[in-house]
DNA sequence: TCAATATACTGAAACGTTACAGGTTGCCAG
DNA sequence: CTGGCAACCTGTAACGTTTCAGTATATTGA
């Protein structure tokens, strides 16, 4: 009876946003049962629950997510941890819309947090793990030994990375199969005759360094072909350097007549340098990229390329994160992706 | 002296993370008086400031965001708003890193929110401000009568946007000049001697397609060059769109000799269109198009480009949100920043 | 009939912060 | 010696939510 005093919210729901206590006063409950009966909890009775869940909706009842997150912890929020100077163009954008096309279907909200060379990569993550600003994280440029995941195992944050680690502990990632790439890339290129074959590696320390060299090596000796050294460059450099790198490989009497390039940025310079040392792609050299969007081809159609989503593995990352915070085993959200074909220009059909 | 009673939280310096009660407890003052020290009141004894700032640093507080957010309903979040499909790919990513770097000396954090080729763009501003999930808001796609930006001003919510609006209504901007871009990009073109333009133009509705072609339009009669009409596809249309029209004009009779192109993807597939038709670029036709790294170069030397600096427009956009929720009049945050020339090839120094 | 029990609901407390309305103390003017 | 004032500090309440420990009522079993 004291109803009045204690719902100062009652005239609220014509001003501010609605809230629990605006609810209970439209329906007549308490504060609490309104926040039961709105998470279908068993000992609200089945009428007043439907009857609370209809007001909320005809009124357009959210909650107060600063409400939530003081109460519980939890902050409906999954971080992406983005290097803002190395990650590629079209990762950066693929893997957002992959992340939010599966966020989009749930409470959650998607932070970019970004840390740029000078700084330690540790240094987000603690930020993260320590002021609690996420309930997930999502990583990129994975090491074999990675202290962002020990760190944030260690500390019990969910996280998933892309690309795997190798420290004997379990963790939900997303992985393209790199070793496979690189030995299809090489088993290609040897079915044209390529006998003398460059790679342009990821950079040294990521994991799937180690995949890429080994998969190029594994075909190599499959084969019988061989390498010629490239490993002055990776695709972490610019443009610039690539392309005189491979000017200089080019000109030299024992030059490749294969590339395999790790990225499709790295490999317009590539075949810019090629061009500089006066050669022509798909007669004196060939060369086999990954790619993220299919333009390559427009570039130089004789090029071979095999296609990696990074959209789907925002997708897979964030799905996994979701899945490590609602209590699924983490062993269980791991995923390897087999590269498709390697394939070669197709031309379009109307034309 | 019920100290010990009241301030549970002293102990908790050792186990959770520190709070205001905390330090409270480690000086011996009140959680107000600590609170208000933090922020610098003038009615805080100078020493006892000293003291609390430097507990608190030694102790690595950080105040608990959603309490903030709670009490206060500043959410120390900046949003940006992204259509996941039709964005331009390096726009994400360089604009994400232009955010990033200014809100990395702040406490904001960015938080990316998404919308799809299904959803009424103003579905995600609309969530914004009725949740008041965030203190300001970035939106690209700007449109001379933007209902979004029409929203936001009458619900008081800062933001700043990526391109104009021409509704009167005066709110903070970063574009990029495209009327002096196409008109520079016709005089290129006239210079060369070309003489029949066509125009790959942003899609229609968005401002800047009416900057490009006013600026298209004034320079061609400036120049007395006529116009071959293009625009039965613009660049959101698909790079096989793209590439098929091109191919067709390519192949009348009074066909273009020029090509302006609003974007660098687009310029891809119209170079791919003018050598399906047997053309070849720099002899039978010459384009200009905008990019925003510098690549297109890499793809055919023969192209003129001229660069949009989407990172610049990020960091910009950011810094403008900021003045406004800081105070600053939203008219003094307005930068229309002039197109560099148009730019040739020129070759690498070391060859 | 009475006690035990299940059902449906409730108020108070707490999360960490800031705003408000004081409360002490010391000093000075009268 | 008193009143007033400035300087400095403090407790309480509130933001919106969830959890805990209930309470009231109806239902059941003996």
């Amino acid at each position: 009876m004291d109803r009045q005093r204690t719902d100062k919210n009652g005239e609220n729901s014509a001003q501010g946003r609605p809230t629990l206590k605006t609810l209970a006063f439209m329906t007549g409950l308490g504060v609490t049962t309104v926040s039961r009966a709105l998470k279908d909890a068993p000992e609200i009775g089945a009428e007043t629950r439907r009857r609370v869940q209809l007001v909320a909706k005809q009124i357009g009842y959210r909650p107060n997510r600063a409400g939530v997150r003081l109460r519980t912890g939890r902050t409906n929020v999954i971080s992406l941890v983005l290097n803002t100077d190395r990650e590629i163009m079209s990762f950066v954008s693929d893997i957002i819309y992959g992340v939010s096309e599966v966020l989009a279907e749930t409470p959650y909200h998607l932070i970019v947090t970004p840390y740029s060379r000078s700084q330690d990569p540790m240094e987000p993550i603690r930020y993260l793990v320590e002021t609690g600003s996420a309930d997930g994280v999502i990583i990129s440029r994975t090491q074999p030994n990675d202290p962002r995941a020990r760190y944030m195992l260690e500390h019990g944050m969910p996280f998933a990375t892309h690309g795997r680690t190798d420290m004997g502990l379990v963790h939900p990632y997303h992985d393209f199969d790199n070793h496979v790439f690189a030995m299809e890339a090489v088993r290609r290129l040897a079915s044209m005759g390529r006998r003398k074959l460059a790679l342009l590696s990821p950079p040294p320390g990521l994991t799937y360094y180690g995949h890429t060299l080994n998969g190029f090596a594994d075909a190599l000796s499959e084969v019988g072909a061989s390498e010629i050294p490239f490993n002055t460059v990776s695709i972490d450099h610019t443009i610039e350097q690539i392309r005189t790198r491979t000017a200089q490989v080019m000109r030299r009497e024992n030059r490749p007549d294969g590339f395999v390039s790790s990225a499709a940025a790295a490999t317009l310079a590539i075949v810019a340098g090629i061009e500089d040392a006066g050669l022509k792609l798909g007669r004196d050299v060939d060369v086999v990229s990954k790619q993220s969007s299919d333009l390559l081809h427009l570039f130089r159609p004789e090029l071979l390329v095999v296609n990696e989503n990074f959209r789907l593995a925002g997708s897979d990352l964030a799905r996994s994160v979701l899945g490590w915070i609602g209590g699924a085993a983490p062993g269980s959200l791991q995923r390897l992706v087999a590269t498709s074909e390697v394939q070669a220009f197709s031309p379009p059909v109307s034309v």
